[in-house]
DNA sequence: GTCGAATTCAAACAGTTGTTTAAAATAGCG
DNA sequence: CGCTATTTTAAACAACTGTTTGAATTCGAC
């Protein structure tokens, strides 16, 4: 395996446990047995380090992303909420066959990246995959069209938090889960599991 | 102003906008105008400062929600979901009497405490205020009697996530919803609008 | 005013951070 | 082989981290 990626993988397993300012360049160097000094020499910057992370993954994920957005949004009937938000689930494991726990991984390193560092993460990824945003809301405006753009904005930002937030959490709940509930669960379930609540709140009736 | 209490404005300032992890004890006492060897005269560890500007939050926060949800709790008829989330609205808002934007920067450090520092201010808060958590899922046990246990779990989450998620990037979304919709938003309009999704979230059907 | 405790202060501590350097090793090609 | 370009390496860099020290100062009670 090259040494590019060794790092990355280092990379993205330290990034997603322990957020992308609690780790080090060492720790990861170190994980991925590699020189200190290589991070520099193959990626210019811990900065771009980082970019380097996320593309590994957005490259995979949006081109599909795209195409199941795109295809609901041409189909003639249209879409409930539940179909909308399902459309995620089949590119979004993918990650798994792509990389192991490839799904946990970088639903995790998603939530670093909104909270960690303010928000240079949400800007990188608006300004470089901003297609799948936009098809994204298409969708939603074509399942439930009443909803008029301000208040799609705040209930597309809640649901992000939702997944997000939770996501980078799996595993801590996932143990508590399983030890108070006696029962395996595992990120499948989890994404099974959000997929009613978020489409229940985009949903919901307007205030007046 | 006593130098404890310079310290902790300057301290949840700072908190609040870069993070536990990112800001140091030089910013917050350079910030505060004391000396840096302030802190941990008067708080032992920087751990410890974060634990008091918590602390000085939830002190404020927690009998008054204690109190909202035991009356809920109480009542004879069954609240509905969204009487059970807009009982949250008062005592939050109270923090912004008791502080100039108080409410906003108690949601943004509650946010960054769960993802910031693996998780150890969600041990502090389930230890230090269990009360408060008891109550508010025997509200909405009361309010929505049909959900299991487990579903309750994963859902109460959910709402976790979209509230903390949503609030620790206020500032940047309001900002952003200023400039796109051409209207003034504050917090407690982003906390009316979140009620109706998170109600709607927990009531969603059950998946079979 | 005097004493003793509480507080403030500049300075230094030891450790970590991301990044750079220049020499050493390796690889690929003619 | 020899030569160049790429890559790896150990070491050092300057800046920053939380914490500690011991002397200087301030404070309140008598």
């Amino acid at each position: 395996m090259s040494t590019k990626n060794k790092i990355l993988d280092a990379a993205e397993l330290l990034f997603a446990d322990k957020g992308f300012n609690g780790t080090s360049l060492r720790e990861i160097t170190s994980l991925g047995e590699v020189n200190l000094a290589a991070v520099n020499y193959h990626f210019g910057s811990k900065k771009e380090l980082i970019k380097a992370v996320m593309s590994r993954y957005m490259n995979e994920l949006s081109p599909r992303l795209e195409s199941v957005l795109n295809a609901l949004c041409q189909e003639d009937t249209q879409p409930s909420l539940i179909e909308v938000f399902s459309a995620f689930i089949e590119p979004l494991l993918y990650l798994n066959t792509f990389k192991d726990n490839g799904t946990s991984t970088f639903l995790q390193l998603l939530g670093r990246g909104y909270t960690d560092s303010q928000g240079f993460l949400r800007w990188f990824l608006t300004t470089q995959y901003p297609e799948v945003f936009t098809l994204f809301t298409q969708a939603v405006h074509k399942a439930y069209p009443e909803l008029s753009a301000e208040e799609m904005f705040w209930r597309l930002h809640f649901t992000m938090g939702t997944i997000v937030f939770t996501m980078s959490s799996t595993d801590a709940l996932i143990g508590i889960a399983e030890n108070d509930f006696e029962r395996q669960v595992d990120i499948a379930g989890v994404i099974k599991r959000v997929i009613p609540y978020v489409a229940a709140g985009v949903a919901a009736p307007i205030l007046i």
